[in-house]
DNA sequence: CAAATAATCTATTAAATTGATGGATTTAAT
DNA sequence: ATTAAATCCATCAATTTAATAGATTATTTG
């Protein structure tokens, strides 16, 4: 399960992937939108910050903002600076592999196969996924919704 | 990441799975065969014997063993009953489906619909891959492992 | 029946992680 | 200079994780 934090982070993206290009938008604002509190969000867009995926302005008129556009900015990468690699293993990591302790041998290790390919699967989701990607999905279906009543 | 306890949990039944037929296996002989303190590792049998995924008889010739065929147990089961859903939210399990509470409205979050395939393609994998499949994987890359040093 | 064996139950615990909060400080705009 | 914001620093309660110790119950066997 993602943790709160996460959820967090991609809320928060998203909703400066939503206003992107419309100027930076304060923590207060993307805090009230998405029901966070603001302290734990304001350590959450410092970290997304620091790994260079938001930029922010200080004083009157500052806020957050995406460090580059939306289409440019996966889930993946999100998710990983505020919850960690997405394996379910650090053996089977590609970005933070590490070896597990009690393992006998890595190469032969069948539970490690398996969650190769489950690392594959999320990844190939995740790391294909962007910003604009998500909003462009949660439109259409907003469409389809609309187009469903209007049908009726 | 898969908690220490899920790692020990797919282990110990892994070499259930093995010794399969072979009558009941004491929690000190696995706990020693893949280097996990004891004490918890009663623990955890114990929490899959309560789920139906084992079986154990007290006293002299007893021990743990699998409730069915090693074909019969997926690692999906296993790790539902240790860690919980499979599920990245709550919100897209099937099997502990639970609402969101900061999520407004559900059908159109966009995160829980990539969520969902997330879970969807984990599911895929771990719902369908047995205990067997796990050995016979496992034994399949051993041969061809000494295949290869024949044929050097 | 007694002894030995092995799981089971009860309980406690240390350490780490999670999910926050409060207040002082720095930076920038007007 | 004032105001608006992010940023830094420090702390914290609750929960989860990963265990351990010891008493008890069930089963086999001699």
């Amino acid at each position: 399960m993602l943790s709160q934090k996460a959820k967090y982070a991609l809320k928060a993206t998203l909703v400066l992937a939503k206003e992107f290009g419309h100027g930076p938008v304060l923590i207060a604002d993307i805090a009230q939108r998405e029901r966070m509190p603001r302290k734990f969000l304001e350590v959450i867009l410092l970290e997304l910050r620091n790994h260079g995926l938001l930029q922010s302005r200080k004083g009157k008129g500052g806020g957050y903002f995406l460090a580059r556009q939306p289409s440019q900015i996966t889930l993946g990468e999100v998710l990983r600076v505020v919850e960690g690699p997405l394996a379910p293993l650090p053996c089977v990591s590609k970005v933070a592999y590490r070896r597990c302790d009690e393992c006998y041998d890595e190469r032969t290790c069948a539970i490690r196969m398996v969650m190769k390919d489950v690392r594959e699967a999320t990844a190939r989701i995740l790391d294909s996924t962007t910003l604009a990607d998500v909003l462009k999905r949660a439109e259409s279906t907003l469409h389809g919704r609309d187009a469903l009543i209007y049908a009726i």
